[in-house]
DNA sequence: ACTTGACTTGGAGTTAACTCCAGAGAGTAA
DNA sequence: TTACTCTCTGGAGTTAACTCCAAGTCAAGT
């Protein structure tokens, strides 16, 4: 597969992908004898995982990492899982304040609702007068 | 109460909650005489409200976009109410994505166990002898 | 009066993660 | 052969969000 193609497929620029190769995000791609990136199926699992591990925030250094100890072999087994359980706490932490952020944003525009209510009935706004009501 | 305490209690630099003031990312704090800050509870309040939210990743200019609502007053309830729905609606849409890596983690996980068990069975490595297999 | 320490401003520097670009080479089409 | 398109590399530029710094002010302590 060429990097056009792989570009198309995952969503991510041409230059993300030399990138992400460059700085050993995902494994080194074989080239053609023409020097020109050949992505097999192993590459696109690469670049699916990593683009879908970026994609909420783990961050790239330590997917740098993982990805080293993945090229070093059975004996890094270990180490890798920790990696990973490691990330899975994070986040789980994470997601548990987004939680609470979205419930103080459920109070907040629940109180955004009554305060628009008693302004429309003091004003007489409505969604129906809206355009009306403008430009007064 | 001034730039110190504020810095403080909630665990910003003050030169983050200056940076905060300057671009609007709080409203403006009044000055003592000798144009020292004097952090009033409301301005604490916005303090708190705005680590919680970038907290969680929502952008600055989305915020300070809410600062400059909340000024104008009270005609821009609305406005304010649709700006908090959009960014909840968001960070349910980058939750539900990191509940799909969290399960996804676990399975690699558990999958690395399953390698790890085997390459324990075959080798002979277990947590007990971990010290002295390692010179081997 | 002088020193010390906390604070001020405006502006420059940093970090992470891309993103863009110039110059060059290979492969195909007319 | 010339033109066109895709790709290559190395390096420079960009963006978001801070973070640091220099030079100066002010109030309190000695």
């Amino acid at each position: 597969m060429l990097i056009a193609e792989v570009s198309e497929k995952f969503e991510l620029s041409q230059d993300t992908l030399r990138y992400y190769e460059r700085i050993g995000l995902i494994p080194r791609v074989n080239r053609k004898t023409s020097g020109i990136r050949d992505y097999t199926e192993e590459d696109c699992r690469w670049v699916e995982f990593i683009k879908c591990m970026r994609g909420v925030g783990l961050p790239v250094e330590t997917l740098i990492d993982y990805v080293r100890l993945f090229q070093q072999g059975e004996e890094t087994l270990e180490t890798r899982k920790e990696l990973l359980v490691e990330q899975h706490k994070e986040l789980l932490t994470r997601m548990a304040d987004m939680q609470e952020v979205l419930e103080r944003l459920e109070g907040k525009i629940d109180r955004y609702d009554q305060l628009i209510g008693a302004a429309r009935h003091i004003t007489g706004f409505s969604p129906v007068n809206f355009a009306e009501s403008k430009g007064k």
